[in-house]
DNA sequence: CATTATTTTGCAATCGTATGCAAAAATTCC
DNA sequence: GGAATTTTTGCATACGATTGCAAAATAATG
């Protein structure tokens, strides 16, 4: 029966004015006497207040527009059931947009979440035109990159410290007494997958270590496999660094499964992420952590602080990660001085 | 610069009243000159109409609440991905929630979807209290099942064929000369679970085959393992239908890697939902397809006919799935006749 | 061209809440 | 107890669109 109770409903019942209602759910100041009446009154009539009509005069619709461009790769479904979580604890909804790719794609799916009214955007894994970060900054919607940084490095971005991590892995291939190492890059478009591959490279020339070949797998479990199977036929490698686990796992399955490898002792294996995959027994893949905890963490306390209009805070944050050291690696020889 | 720009800055640099404007962009008639004024003003000033306000007046959000328990199962992740892409095309967006399991916890996440004024609400894989399902209908706003079914069958939902699945596999193990049958079980409080669990055993039962052992899995990993122990210790089976793919997954690393058994040749291990990683060389499950692209047009052009306030369309939707024979179970030897 | 039928347009009210302002009530202080 | 303060309250307006209604403009008809 309901049907639509407002707040001249539960004023009428509690003997008050619609305004005392309205103050006294949006946490203004009111008497002990008219709080009680009008709570009484609500409950007895089962008021809630419309958030629509709240958003339209406050301006905040107390929504966040998620933008990402693919689930398969499991490192964002978790990170998105963090930031859900982390959000609806301030109070904040998720709007979520999947954004495929092509520039035009993500340019439309910007311009649908500006129509919502979101109150800031979350961008993960995908780049924004510098039309639209142009839009939202004179709209006054902060933006923050999740997990992909930015060449324009004025846009607030919380990520990994990927260069950091991608020399870590090339210390660590070379205390194992690896030779003969390659890469399989994340898609050389992204900042994050550059980064590790700078970091990766860079170290092992500052050691001496030859990268015998470095592909782009494209974050595509096939672009992988495909690299995998060169490394091993044209470039004979023995330990390879892949740009993120996702696209490790396919390697492994490749590696083990149709050219009939084992790992670690015909070639080692180290991903990037660390993401709930890894530590199955199936895999068991030596990775670089990336904590998508704090990077949730980082992104969400960015992103309500710029909407609280805090301009003085460092735009970017880079969450380290540690290694973590599984069965897909031979172990380190460190103890043998 | 340009702050906020309503369609009274548009109207004024149109030369026509905010009405026109309003009935250009809501799709009601207007002449071709006006249309054409309003759009290069629009245009000009980069004007988007306010959804926020248009909702409040129309009393349609266009936005869809969708529940969802967990995302580490990857049959959600690759819904909600599908969900998104469909209801999009359709002109809604998803409000996201995650509810953890407990009551109170959902009961909180719908009422907070209530308050956002959505049109309608998928709830996937979370059972609605029927307080709440009540306070939804009284507000007229549909909800539809997904992947779980309900006691009080009048509740929209679209499942798969869970019963006859359950069936299919049994025939398929005994088709295959499997004597010592075993079934973890998804969550004996769902009805997903316990219709897969039904179909299974009154299969087997139909056929005089004894099923040796039937344990719950919780849906966890942790649950599946254990039980997993179990049946071959205790019931010493070879072969173990797993209530879903991702318990299924967490059962064979188990066997392979903790009880060094070989799959199938030991026991071998039928899963559910056929979710991409079923397909990897690592895993190689096989499992029954829940065609998940075909379950999420279903729901949501069942939620969409609800909305618009067809009231005669069935309101239980069963989607049938194919057997996805991989490497995991030995072959059936029905050519054998 | 006059008359009627049809479209197009602007006016004004509306959706449900928040909030500035001034009046009323409650509190403090001497 | 009366004056000065502070708090509480109601009134009225605003947010930015949609939409019924009647007037104005256009098209159709004889």
């Amino acid at each position: 029966m309901s049907g639509k109770i407002t707040s001249l409903d539960v004023a009428a019942r509690a003997g008050v004015s619609q305004s005392a209602v309205s103050r006294v759910f949006s946490g203004a100041s009111a008497s002990q006497k008219t709080v009680k009446a009008v709570r009484e009154a609500a409950d007895y009539l089962g008021y809630r207040p419309n958030i629509v009509a709240r958003s339209l005069i406050t301006g905040r619709s107390k929504i966040i527009g998620l933008v990402v461009a693919y689930l398969d790769n499991a490192f964002y479904p978790d990170a998105l059931e963090r930031f859900s979580n982390e959000l609806q604890a301030q109070g904040y909804h998720i709007l979520i947009f999947m954004a495929h790719g092509s520039k035009s794609d993500i340019d439309r799916v910007v311009a649908d979440l500006l129509d919502h009214q979101v109150d800031g955007i979350i961008a993960a894994s995908v780049g924004l035109s510098d039309a639209l970060s142009e839009r939202c900054r004179g709209l006054n919607i902060p933006v923050v990159l999740f997990n992909r940084g930015n060449e324009d490095s004025s846009m607030p971005q919380v990520t990994s410290a990927n260069v950091d991590g991608g020399a870590k892995v090339a210390k660590y291939f070379v205390e194992c007494g690896h030779k003969r190492i390659g890469h399989i890059a994340g898609w050389s478009g992204s900042k994050t997958g550059q980064d590790r591959a700078t970091g990766f490279s860079d170290a092992l020339a500052e050691m001496d270590v030859e990268l015998i070949a470095q592909i782009d797998g494209m974050y595509t479990r096939e672009a992988s496999a495909a690299a995998a199977q060169t490394m091993i036929d044209t470039h004979n490698v023995d330990a390879i660094f892949v740009g993120n686990d996702h696209m490790a796992f396919a390697a492994m399955d490749h590696l083990r499964f149709d050219m009939g490898l084992s790992i670690p002792n015909d070639v080692a294996i180290f991903g990037y992420d660390d993401v709930p995959m890894a530590a199955w027994p199936a895999f068991d893949l030596t990775t670089v952590r990336q904590p998508s905890g704090r990077m949730v963490q980082a992104a969400v306390y960015m992103l309500l602080a710029l909407i609280e209009g805090d301009t003085n805070l460092s735009p970017k944050q880079e969450i380290d990660g540690e290694l973590i050291i599984r069965g897909s690696t031979r172990v380190a020889r460190k103890e043998q001085d």
